[in-house]
DNA sequence: CTAGCGTATAGAACAGCGTTCGATCACCGA
DNA sequence: TCGGTGATCGAACGCTGTTCTATACGCTAG
């Protein structure tokens, strides 16, 4: 995969060059596609069964088409993994499409933090590709400077501003990796409730034991009733609490 | 892959409870091996060419070994990359161990935080599998309890010191996932330097426009210029001083 | 109307992957 | 001496991403 080029939504780029519209002027040949179709379907499945349920064979059945045709839109499933990550991106871009207007930056910033950890609930998967795109998609650069707007009204320095915005992408990216990898298989499926889950790995630490372990001990009841959303908005107005003080002087 | 289960580094734990050792108490038998020789190769191949490279049988080839006996060892290659990233994690402790000391229970979190960073700079693997384990392996729980001492020293309620060191952890667990995807093949390899590298990511993000993207144009000298350490420890500088704000009543 | 070209579809084929399985070996207590 | 157990090994299986070639469609030139 290269990283060597800004990928737009819509222009050049490899193999991908290949725009969609699947329908031309009449009528449709023996199946058609469309570059969009292909990324909405894997976003579908990725969000089913998660990236190992991801295949150029499942996604083709799903299409309706056979594997080789997936290939005349991307170039490799790295490239497909890119192009669904941007395109939940794109839904957060148009959820904050509307900020800018608070006589408060911050509280610009944390509304746009908030959609973008929002759009990783629920998608594992895009924990661990998200700022391996940011940096060349548009769509990652496009919040990036989104988000920077905001902190531009701000009274600091260009390297704070690089620094404090950098910092608040790399925290809600941790929080989604984690996040997403929490609920193991079992309750996926339903085969054990959330609750016992938690109750069990709150039994689990207790025996660890106190005097090895202390704040572990502490924290087990606090663990067990802790709500993820919550954790993530109280972590993330630490870091603007930072930005806030290091704004006024 | 179960997560229901703590797993210690010596005890339990499903096909993997088989220990190392390896030679008993005269000579081999075919090829020896251990657990902990199968885990360290494992990290270096991780190392040198990435998590797509550790094959097992390109492990099995360095152990000079089939690949079937790795299995006697690990049960699936995602026990693999888990204790993999624990071994990793058990370094970071041994560097931490001496932390409790400072005056200033802050500049011992910033110490934690700092040399579980320091862990994950060239081994952009980590990043992905870091926090995916820290639920439910030993080393990932240590090095989480051991942060948690520390905050445990400041004027915070049970919650706020929870909601503190999940902050901190996933700050630098979203900054190894940054960092570790930035570098592309090209650099890797030695094609393109560096230097070349980031002035022409420089190059495109002025061409995006100074109309479209104010804050990539206004960043562009700084990305060129960052350190990613020391851009680090700016975000975290900024996450513990709204920790220390909040401890401060 | 048709010949031909570019766009797009489709599936067979290939190398490589994780994983399973049975055969084999080395040691050890009886 | 002899099973039994711990450990090693590689062939084999099903699945994966990817490549290749053949084919169908719509459009335009003549």
């Amino acid at each position: 995969m290269r990283r060597d080029e800004i990928v737009t939504g819509a222009s050049q780029g490899g193999a991908a060059a290949r725009r969609g519209g699947g329908r031309g002027t009449t009528g449709r040949r023996r199946a058609s596609h469309s570059l969009e179709a292909v990324i909405s379907e894997a976003v579908a499945i990725l969000d089913e069964s998660g990236e190992p349920g991801l295949t150029f064979r499942a996604l083709a059945a799903r299409l309706g088409t056979g594997v080789g045709s997936i290939y005349w839109y991307v170039s490799s499933k790295d490239e497909l993994l890119e192009r669904a990550a941007d395109s939940v991106l794109a839904g957060v871009l148009a959820q904050t499409a509307h900020v800018g207007t608070d006589p408060d930056p911050i509280a610009d910033v944390r509304a746009i933090a908030i959609a973008f950890y929002e759009a990783t609930v629920n998608r594992p998967w895009l924990g661990a590709y998200f700022l391996q795109d940011s940096g060349t998609q548009i769509n990652g650069l496009t919040l990036y400077d989104r988000m920077g707007r905001q902190v531009m009204r701000l009274d600091l320095t260009r390297r704070q501003q690089f620094d404090a915005v950098s910092a608040v992408m790399a925290f809600v990216v941790g929080v989604a990796a984690d996040r997403g990898q929490d609920p193991p298989q079992e309750v996926r499926d339903g085969r054990v409730s959330a609750d016992e889950f938690v109750a069990d790995f709150r039994a689990q630490i207790r025996e660890l034991g106190e005097q090895d372990f202390p704040f572990l001990f502490n924290i087990a009841d606090e663990f067990a009733a802790h709500d993820d959303a919550e954790q993530f908005r109280a972590g993330l107005d630490l870091l603007l609490a930072g930005i806030r003080q290091q704004a006024a002087g």
